[in-house]
DNA sequence: TGCCAGGCCGGGT
DNA sequence: ACCCGGCATGGC
């Protein structure tokens, strides 16, 4: 009686991180449209090679869905050579550009409206869109209240043992959702701030010197 | 200099 | 239902 719920591992782990590192306002594009091109295009990808990427769209004047759509497949690949595996993003960026131009006239937010449950699922039978492309366009293109799970996220729970070994992606994404009240604003902080963590201490050579969740409990096998 | 990065697909067991 | 090779540039 009187007393308060503590705050859950996951709660109480975002304090710590916001506190070390401050809002983030992700995700790193200025318009829902560059969100989803940058969605697909650093897929296995790192970020620097997708703003070259993404500059070079711009200057070609084909940073928007209608171009990319109406853009020849080879032209567009070498448009995003600097991402990296530029001839499969080619293919899925086209997919991703005619469904909102066949389907929702080229409105972008009115593709991505409606039940989240129903545009994730419209999103996942697109060429190229696994569920952590789907979940980055719903959350930072769309404001749909989804945790995104990515390469950061699994690292950073597995080595403070929070998860155990590789879990499947819906997995890991119902044990944040199941624990964290279902707002856009805090999965997007969340994720970003996972992000940051991520890239600092929990990369291939970890560096914990100076980590926010040093004082977590920590597993040394699980890099 | 090799290894790796904010995945996903297609084919094989 | 998993497992694996392929995709490819730029940075460290």
């Amino acid at each position: 009686m009187g007393r308060t719920t503590p705050r859950s591992d996951l709660l109480r782990m975002y304090d710590d991180l916001l506190a070390a590192y401050g809002p983030q306002q992700w995700w790193p594009a200025d318009t829902p449209t560059e969100v989803v091109i940058g969605a697909v295009l650093t897929q296995n990808t790192a970020w620097t090679n997708v703003e070259k990427a993404i500059a070079s769209l711009r200057k070609a004047g084909a940073l928007d869905l209608p171009h990319i759509a109406a853009l020849d497949e080879a032209e567009l690949a070498a448009l995003i050579r600097s991402a990296g595996t530029f001839r499969i993003k080619a293919r899925r960026l086209q997919a991703l550009a005619r469904w909102v131009v066949d389907e929702h006239g080229g409105d972008l937010t009115r593709a991505l409206s409606g039940p989240t449950a129903e545009v994730r699922q419209r999103l996942l039978q697109l060429h190229g869109v696994g569920p952590e492309t789907a979940d980055a366009i719903l959350l930072y293109a769309g404001n749909h209240p989804v945790f995104v799970v990515d390469a950061y996220a699994r690292r950073v729970l597995r080595r403070h043992g929070l998860l155990t070994d590789a879990a499947a992606y819906d997995v890991v994404q119902a044990y944040f959702e199941q624990r964290l009240p279902r707002d856009a604003q805090l999965f997007n902080e969340y994720h970003a701030l996972l992000v940051e963590v991520g890239k600092r201490h929990c990369r291939a050579v970890a560096r914990c010197t100076g980590c926010p969740l040093a004082h977590w409990p920590h597993n040394e096998a699980n890099t």
